[in-house]
DNA sequence: CAAATACGGAACCATTTGGTCTCGTTACTC
DNA sequence: GAGTAACGAGACCAAATGGTTCCGTATTTG
């Protein structure tokens, strides 16, 4: 997470003088952001939405990011991180994260397609997205299935993502958050005994 | 693939009179719109650089189509569809269909992305793109090699298109299209053993 | 040849939207 | 109280771009 400016060169050459910035605002913004970020996706996304639905003018964002992307892109970073449970039964956390990976594109099936459109206009959104990208949790979880050094571990982990990814874009019909979870446990499984049959590397 | 109109309702009341259209004008406009889904996406393509590409006018398209995304619409459709090589050796027919599609990933990565982003603009793009996804010469495939009722050929067939183009979007650095082409079919050839070992359903 | 329509090209129009500015007001420091 | 800057609201500006129209020309039927 990245604090907001608190200082802005050319604007505020005397941070002591005149009315503060309202710290509510900021936050009233920022979620405002992310809200509609959820909702309707970025690229659909309107300062104007923005602004009205934070209710606040235009210019009290203006006045904190340079641009729409400046603004969106902290809106991101700022979203909370998946944490991984840990449980003496790595089967059932594993179930829990694919779940929850399901149910988010079931439920907003705008989020990521959006990213993936902003990514493409805008280098800082690029930046932010990725970096928050982080799919250790995942591969922890697989690990304590398969073992550290399991040859799949990066690409199952992969596919926890990619796979209710594609579904919510090309065939929303299969996209139901409880059948997916189980196919793809199922398929880790299946990998799992493989392994534990033929021995491990 | 759908046939360029012959008739414009108020347009042409009378097709046997004047100059007629030109069908290599349709053609290499539908080329260039083509060309430029795969170069650059959907979702940067300006009328003017498909009238250009053409050396067409921008008249010369809506005289064909009504809108730009009826056009895109058709470019979409008029895309060749992939077909499944049949040879006595189901695992490498398998390779050579991730392959392709690995390499699609990595030297056009701005088409799947653009489609996304076109899908959630307009339906028109979305049927069309709906419509020709088709995956079950790549179920065929999979049934060959880990038996037709197998319970996994789904996910697994949506795997193979859905890593890559997360790869792509995500985490381009590990978008190598060897690397991922083994990784998957690896995977596959571990499922397809765990499956041998315990017996088939 | 006349009528009709397509052609490329360019000017043009209309809409959307990111971003700025102004106004009257409010909240702070000195 | 004086000075300063933030506030919401709305007018405003500028750029991008989908789509239309017009021009001079080319190609068809009759």
């Amino acid at each position: 997470m990245i604090s907001f400016m608190t200082e802005q060169p050319g604007r505020r050459p005397d941070n002591t003088s005149g009315r503060p910035r309202d710290a509510a605002r900021t936050d009233a913004i920022l979620t405002a952001a992310a809200d509609l970020l959820l909702e309707v996706g970025f690229d659909r996304i309107r300062t104007q939405d923005v602004a009205e639905r934070a209710g606040a003018g235009k210019g009290a964002i203006y006045r904190r990011w340079p641009t729409k992307e400046a603004l969106l892109a902290e809106a991101i970073r700022n979203m909370p991180a998946r944490k991984a449970p840990v449980t003496d039964e790595p089967v059932a956390d594993l179930r829990t994260l694919v779940a929850d990976r399901c149910q988010s594109a079931e439920e907003k099936p705008d989020l990521v397609p959006g990213l993936i459109s902003a990514m493409r206009a805008d280098q800082g959104i690029d930046d932010a997205v990725k970096e928050g990208y982080d799919l250790s949790y995942m591969r922890d979880t697989l690990a304590r299935i398969l073992g550290p050094d399991h040859p799949h571990i990066d690409l199952l982990a992969d596919i926890t993502q990619a796979v209710p990814l594609f579904r919510a874009a090309f065939t929303p019909e299969s996209l139901d958050a409880r059948v997916m979870t189980e196919e793809i446990v199922s398929l880790i499984e299946s990998v799992a005994t493989s392994t534990a049959t033929r021995g491990s590397v």
